[in-house]
DNA sequence: CCGCATGTTTGGCGATTGACGAAGCGGAAT
DNA sequence: ATTCCGCTTCGTCAATCGCCAAACATGCGG
């Protein structure tokens, strides 16, 4: 839930040109104190204090990653009142979910994740893929224009497009086909009925073509798993 | 320019639950290999090796930044094929620019570097900001619908909020007065005048109101010193 | 002026990193 | 079958990290 505030906090402060304030910059905004944040870590103040004062040039990963989760945790658990001012939802109602993995997965995974059936595409299973992006099918039409749909496709676009609320399953391929950024896999999600052209166009872009008798809800925790 | 992917590389890395795989990610995003990695590193090509398997439990963050900053600008040094593919522009038109520092800033160092008249809240001149944004007054108040207000405040509300296209310096402010998330300082760039009411209204959120006769250009050549 | 809290500096110790280079492995191409 | 290629594994070593303890500095309310 707090991951992309997490990464977000880890990133600034790694290339940051001066880690060790950026450090500090986020422990005021959590307004904790060394001592404070010391005790959280379960570590003596003056530690906290050689990572802002930059007397660790190139602290590792592990330790920034334990300083960030820290704080956020916390907070989280005092009512969260700086994490939710951070979060700043900026989210267009039609995308109910953009997310990146960590590591490439293979479309395979995430069909069987979702308990999927393959439409189209059957050759292209093994593809690696970043991330996927829900969307509300008929909002996004209604409500998208032009640069809106460049959000969907988050940081990588070797990524997966859900659809909900699809009717016939035709326009979402259409719209896919039109836009020149193109996903490598498109799952409906409980459609009405899928298309023959959906098929058909899916195949002429090598992209997989999926759906899924799964309900959102489902369909977001199987994708958590992985 | 590729700030915002670096920090999204970075902090992804750092964070996860396997930063070796997560660089070897984005290195296949990125289609270089270790070798060829490993030369642009100046470094042998086991060492590369050692990250992505993990040999090194938490790299120093002085690595990660090393790594995924070479790997931007060797892309871009080649025509930025995978860069200009990640950028993801998702810019709302009315937003012209969204910054946040690594470090907080007191205010009166922005107004400097703005060159800025100081209209209102003289004496919170001192307080640290964490970013600002620029946003052009009339598309912003014609486009915006409601959520979209949020994405105005970036990461942190401690922040700068910059408005081109002001008349007469009313509805900017007015506009903050109705949100419920405030920034720190408002500067209006070039305005045609700048109403009372505007000021009045800066003292009662305590916001400190500038104004500026630079250009938006020289503005942002201004803030990107800091 | 004192006491108290937060933050800074310093020296030191064991664990780990950052780097090399040699050796090995599996697949693709010759 | 041999050679390339990319990748992996591992022993090694200096440099640095991660951490503590204890002294030092600074600021604030009384």
């Amino acid at each position: 839930m707090d991951a992309q505030l997490t990464r977000r906090m880890a990133g600034e402060i790694v290339v940051s040109d001066s880690p060790g304030e950026t450090l500090r910059k986020w422990r005021e905004i959590f307004q904790l104190s060394q001592k404070q944040l010391a005790s959280l870590l379960g570590v003596n103040p003056s530690v906290v204090c050689d990572f802002e004062k930059g007397r660790r040039r190139s602290p590792g990963i592990g330790t920034v990653r334990r300083l960030v989760e820290t704080m956020v945790s916390y907070d989280r658990a005092h009512g969260g009142r700086i994490v939710t001012n951070m979060e700043g939802q900026q989210g267009n109602s039609a995308i109910t979910s953009i997310q990146e993995f960590a590591i490439g997965l293979p479309i395979t995974n995430i069909v069987e994740a979702v308990g999927g059936k393959v439409l189209a595409g059957e050759d292209e299973l093994e593809r690696p893929i970043y991330g996927y992006t829900i969307v509300d099918a008929l909002r996004a039409i209604t409500t998208f224009s032009g640069a809106n749909f460049g959000q969907m496709y988050g940081w990588s676009n070797e990524r997966a497009l859900f659809f909900t609320g699809v009717k016939f399953g035709r326009s979402p391929m259409i719209a896919v086909r039109a836009h020149p950024v193109k996903p490598r896999m498109v799952c409906y999600i409980q459609p009405g009925s899928v298309d023959k052209l959906a098929a058909k166009l899916a195949e002429m872009e090598r992209i997989v073509l999926v759906s899924t008798e799964l309900s959102l809800g489902q369909v977001q925790v199987g994708l958590g798993k992985l």
